[in-house]
This record gives structure tokens, C-alpha cells and sequence, in this order.
RNA sequence: GCUCCGGUAGCUCAGUUGGAUAGAGCAACUGCCUUCUAAGCAGUAGGUCAUGGGUUCGAAUCCCGUCCGGAGUACCA
């Protein structure tokens, strides 16, 4: 029980006694008391005052002196206008760091057998060219949610549904067709996903040449955007795929095979990884099926050009295609297609989609179509919805150029971390394989927590001018704390200094004191972070943990402390900090160095 | 036009179910490496929380209006 609902059901039973009120545990407003003040927990009284009819000093002063008497881990209190501010006692505090140390799953809940099960989707790449900044952002996202909820204690299977047909790859493939001269990821010695990523920019140049061109010999944009040779003859192999034709599913198979091996590479340096794999080209029918199935019960219905529609404007929404008047499938139709094979191959008790918030109309809308379908699970999946990654020059657009390409920018990051700890002169001592292995732990930790720490719903901003920081609320400055602590404790071993969990320290400094408050509230913030689906809270939760042991740490010596209680008391304190750290970077996905 | 989201320091972001004097980092300026790692610590400066009203003991936070920005809006994904 923490000490917020120990104080809660304490007061309520104050309150009872001392003015025959009723108050529910929620109307007692608990916090912890600001620096400025002396006390751990505080009290807001005003909405007692009703019950009482006294000042909210006096109020605050009765309340206090009750609790105090009371309750055996409050030991003192002050009162401040409104506020009483209770002191805890140095037992609880204590009790906590030997229970941390001692359990050692932080707040972590186990998964049982029959935990609930929830399906993350994530990252769902289109096929037709590399990843950038905004799929980093995704991936991220999707990865570090997915480990937060398995941290709540529940199942967790993260899943990827790859679009891997369509006309944007058919694009791709005509342009390599027309202007590749045979170029293979080995001839050309280019990552598989950036080649096929170089012929849809090179499609694109065409197209707008032709386009330029139609419009000059005096056709209407709109009708040349529609007309122009290269847009034909990509359409023309989407039609051939459709129809299975085999050489236009050879190289289909082919190309996307380049660009499945370059993005393991990007996923295995981000570090995320999937459970299950579904493929467009394997639901889109299923989807058309069941809108068909739909259509036939009455469900949607059909228009005179043989498009499929639903209507939605009963539930405040508009009308929505579902097959187009020649047959094929939407992307509604698809992920209908998909969800259905999701449920089919596993008992999904809670479905959460990773997905931009330009698509919150999309899952509005299929939430909607999914329960008209018949599906119970339709209406309560969860759209994660998530900010744009904005340039400072706008929105990033892969035609014309203005997107930051998640190879280069890790890479170039890496380059940074090695730069930089030359100059610092770190790591001398270490083989270059190690070194080379902490460089790119450092450039991981600065850019994923860049991207983490901040509220996923918010658009962020990214200015690659400025090359993303090292110094100050950044994954490299937890990394750095981390491995100080570590390289304590090592020394520690090699003095053959035993930590016990047994504490007894009378007297506890306000920053040590502070550290205990901290790590007491580690497990809400894994709660509350799976609640609101939010790395962020933990991303700062880390930081601002970090941040204070950097102050105790400045000012109290651990290995020089004579007193062997307080040594050790310091050194356990040194211990759960980096344990707590090091799991909470691990629900971000970011790995901790022994040394930096 | 309509719907949704946002606006906090020069910049990037925090800000607990409404609570005390608005918090970090970056950038700027001052100090601190003979002491467990200076990717650090201590300090200075920087705010009409877009704006006008309302609700109340109390509002960055809740409600209404206005302005600005972003996204979506029936055969792209």
C-alpha cells in the first residue's frame, strides 16, 4: 500500500471522528510537499472546512494532531494556511529501500497464465522506401508501450502489419523496371530499402516531367496528373499483380525481399522487434470478404458505379467507401481484413493500435464499421494516437526531400558519441569493440529519449541543424549517473565491502531522504504510465531521479564514509538507484553502460 | 465551412484528480577538477502560462467567446 492511500484512509477515519463527517478516500487531497517546506506529505484541508466550520488553520492544526497521534509513521506535522504538512518517519523510508532491495522487481508485474492478453500494432511500414524520423518516433512508441503494459502485467504480443501492395511499391517497381539497368542492393552496394526508396523518388521526377510537360502542350492538370505515361504503367502493374501475374509477383517478391532485409537492419539498431508479422497482401481479401458479407447483410450498401459504402451519419460520422466501383480495396477495407485475422489467430482481450493522429477519423471510423460487423472487440480498440514529428521547415515530406532518414540520423549520432568521448578522453582503457558498443548505446539512449520524454500526443520538434544533445535532461547525462554508480559499487567489491538490508541510520539528510521518496513512488509510475500510455511519464520520472542523485552524490561521499551503517545505508541507496534507473530506462528501450 | 488537437522563458519541453512563490534542459553570463567519472555540481538572468470573460476559498489546469498554428474531412495509405 503506498503511503498517498495510507494518509487517504487515515484521514477519512480523522475526519469521522473529529467532526462526524463523511468523506470519500478521493476527497482528501494528498501531495507531496513542496522543497520549500518541511514534511514529505501534504494535506490540503479546504474541503474539510464545511465538515469542520472552522479556520482552515485550525482545521489543518486538529487534523494534524489527530494523525499524528494516530497514526504511528507520521511522526510530526506543520501547518501552513491550508496546508499540513506531515513528517514521515525515517522507519517507512528505510522499510521501503530494504523492501526495494531486497524484493527486487521495482514495482514490475509478474505475467501470469492467464494475464490479460493485449496486441500492440506498431511501426507498419509501406514498402516502397526507407524509414525515417516520424516511423523512429512509431517504433518507439510502440516498442516502449509494449514493454510498459507487459510491466502491468499483462500479455503482450507486438505486431506489425506491413503494406506491402498497392501502387506505391508498383511504382517503385516500374521506375527500377524502366531506369534500374538490373541494380541490386549488392551491385549498388545501397541498404535494400534505401535502393527501392532512390526508384520511388526517381518514379516521382519522371512523373512531375511528364506532368510539367502534358500541362505545357495545354492539358488540365487534374486530367495529365491522370494521363502522364509513368502513372499508367504503374497502374498497369498493379493490375497484373492483382491478377497474379508471374512476372510482376517476381519482382515484387523480389524488391520487397530488399526492403524486409534493410529494415531488420534499422529494426535491430532501434531495437524493436515483433511477435507477429501480418502482410497487406494476405488481409486485404479477408477485408473484402467481410465487407462483402456486410453488404449482403444489409450492413452497408452499394452504389450505382458498384462502390461499397457504409453509411455512418446515424453515429455522427459520414458516409465511407469500402470497395471501390472496380472492386479493389481501401485501406479501411485492409485493416477490417487484418483485425479479423488478429482475433482468428488469438484471444485478444485489448487491441492498441500505434498510429499518427492524422488517421484519428480512420479508427473512429473502424471501431464503428467493426462493431456493425458483428465483431464484440470492434468498439474497444485503442487508437494510440501520437504527435507529427515537425521539421522546423514543416511537416516532413519523402518527395521532396525533407525527411530525416533513420539510418543517416543514428548513424551520424553514433559519430557524434565518438567524437565527443574522444574529446572527453573516455573509454581509453576500453577494446574497441567495447567502445564502439558503448558509442552506439550513448547515441540510442540520446536519441530515443529525445523522442520519449515527450507527451506522445504533442507534435514534436526536430531541427536537424541541431544535432540532438548530450548534455542535461538526455538519455547520455541517466547513462553517465548510471554508470558513476556502478563504478562506485564496483570499487565497493573490490574493497570487499558487503551491502546488507538491514539499515540502521538515525538520521537521514534532506537529499537522502529525498532519493527514498523517489524510489517509493517507482511502481505508480509504471501504473500510471500503462494508464495513460505514456513512456514520457517514465522518461521524466528517470530524469528527475537521476537528477537528485547527482546532488547527493555531490555532496555525500559513499566509499570515504566512516561510519559503516551510513556506508552502507548510501551504498544500498547507490544500489536501488541504479536498479531503479536501469528498469526504467529499460521500459524506454534504453540500455545502461557499466562504463561511459 | 465543419470536426478534432494544440498555444507555458529566446529555443525544446515538464507541470499530478484545480492547491502554496510557475519547473527543467539548451543557448547567455559567474564560479568549481590534488577529493567515489566535470557527459557533472553550484549560481545569475530570463514568464501578462495566446487573449477576453466566467465558475471558487484558490485556475496554466474546468466552462464560454476570440485570435494564431496543426491535422482530418467520401474511391491515397
Amino acid at each position: 500500500m503506498s503511503i498517498e492511500i495510507i494518509i487517504q484512509k487515515a484521514a477519512v477515519e480523522a475526519i469521522k471522528s473529529l467532526y462526524q463527517g463523511e468523506v470519500n478516500e478521493n476527497q482528501v487531497q494528498v501531495q507531496n510537499t513542496r522543497k520549500d517546506f518541511e514534511g514529505d506529505i501534504t494535506i490540503v484541508v479546504f474541503p474539510f472546512l464545511r465538515l469542520s466550520k472552522k479556520s482552515p488553520e485550525l482545521t489543518a492544526e486538529e487534523l494534524g494532531k489527530y494523525l499524528t497521534e494516530n497514526v504511528d509513521l507520521i511522526e510530526s506535522f506543520n501547518v501552513i494556511k491550508g496546508f499540513l504538512n506531515l513528517v514521515i518517519s525515517n522507519e517507512y523510508w528505510l522499510g521501503i529501500l530494504g523492501e526495494s532491495y531486497s524484493n527486487k522487481n521495482y514495482g514490475f508485474k509478474t505475467v501470469g497464465e492467464d494475464a490479460e492478453l493485449v496486441m500492440v500494432e506498431y511501426s507498419s511500414p509501406n514498402t516502397n522506401k526507407p524509414l525515417h524520423l516520424g516511423h523512429i518516433r512509431n517504433n518507439l512508441l510502440g516498442h516502449s508501450i509494449s514493454e510498459i503494459v507487459k510491466a502491468n502485467g499483462k500479455k503482450v504480443i507486438k505486431t506489425n502489419i506491413v503494406n506491402d501492395r498497392g501502387i506505391h511499391i508498383c511504382k517503385s517497381m516500374y521506375a527500377w523496371q524502366k531506369w534500374g539497368n538490373g541494380e541490386t542492393p549488392e551491385s549498388s552496394g545501397l541498404k535494400g530499402d534505401h535502393l527501392v526508396g532512390k526508384y520511388y523518388v526517381e518514379f516521382d521526377k519522371h512523373y512531375k516531367a511528364e506532368i510539367a510537360e502534358l500541362v505545357e502542350s495545354g492539358m488540365a492538370k487534374e486530367e495529365a496528373e491522370n494521363q502522364a505515361p509513368s502513372i499508367i504503367a504503374a497502374r498497369e502493374l498493379l493490375r497484373k499483380w492483382e491478377a497474379k501475374d508471374q512476372e510482376t509477383v517476381e519482382l515484387w517478391k523480389t524488391m520487397n525481399g530488399w526492403v524486409y532485409k534493410g529494415f531488420d537492419v534499422t529494426y535491430k539498431t532501434l531495437g524493436v522487434d515483433f511477435d507477429k508479422i501480418y502482410y497487406e497482401s494476405d488481409t486485404y481479401l479477408v477485408g473484402r470478404d467481410e465487407v462483402l458479407r456486410g453488404l449482403d447483410e444489409g450492413i452497408f450498401y452499394k452504389k450505382e458505379d458498384n462502390s461499397v459504402w457504409a453509411d455512418l451519419t446515424g453515429e455522427g460520422l459520414d458516409q465511407k467507401i469500402l470497395l471501390r466501383s472496380d472492386g479493389t480495396s481501401v485501406y479501411m477495407t485492409q485493416d477490417i481484413g487484418t483485425a479479423k485475422m488478429r482475433f482468428n489467430d488469438y484471444s485478444i482481450d485489448k487491441m492498441i493500435y500505434v498510429v499518427g493522429n492524422e488517421q484519428n477519423y480512420h479508427f473512429q471510423v473502424l471501431a464503428k464499421l467493426l462493431d456493425k460487423l458483428g465483431f464484440k472487440w470492434g468498439k474497444d480498440l485503442y487508437h494510440f494516437s501520437y504527435g507529427m514529428v515537425e521539421l522546423p521547415s514543416g511537416k516532413m515530406k519523402s518527395r521532396e526531400g525533407t525527411v530525416v532518414d533513420a539510418d543517416d540520423l543514428v548513424e551520424g549520432m553514433v559519430q557524434v558519441a565518438r567524437d565527443m568521448s574522444a574529446e572527453l578522453g573516455k573509454l581509453e582503457n576500453l577494446s574497441e569493440e567495447e567502445s564502439e558498443n558503448t558509442f552506439k548505446m550513448i547515441a540510442l539512449a540520446a536519441l530515443k529519449y529525445f523522442i520519449l520524454k515527450v507527451d506522445p500526443r504533442k507534435n514534436m520538434m526536430f531541427n536537424p541543424e541541431e544535432s540532438i544533445d548530450f548534455n542535461g535532461n538526455t538519455g547520455p547525462f541517466i547513462q553517465y549517473t548510471y554508470a558513476r554508480i556502478r563504478s562506485v559499487l564496483r570499487k565497493a567489491a573490490e574493497q570487499n565491502i558487503n551491502i546488507t538490508d538491514s539499515v540502521t541510520v538515525d538520521a537521514l539528510s534532506v537529499k537522502e531522504k529525498e532519493l527514498l521518496k523517489r524510489i517509493s513512488l517507482f511502481p505508480a509510475a509504471i501504473v500510471e504510465a500503462g494508464d495513460n500510455f505514456s513512456p514520457a511519464l517514465i522518461a521524466n520520472y528517470c530524469y528527475e531521479l537521476v537528477k537528485e542523485f547527482n546532488q547527493f552524490y555531490h555532496d555525500h561521499s559513499i566509499l570515504g564514509e566512516t561510519d559503516e551503517n551510513k556506508r552502507n545505508f548510501r551504498l544500498l541507496l547507490a544500489t536501488v538507484v541504479s536498479s531503479v534507473v536501469q528498469k526504467g530506462m529499460g521500459l524506454l528501450g534504453i540500455e545502461m553502460p557499466e562504463r561511459m
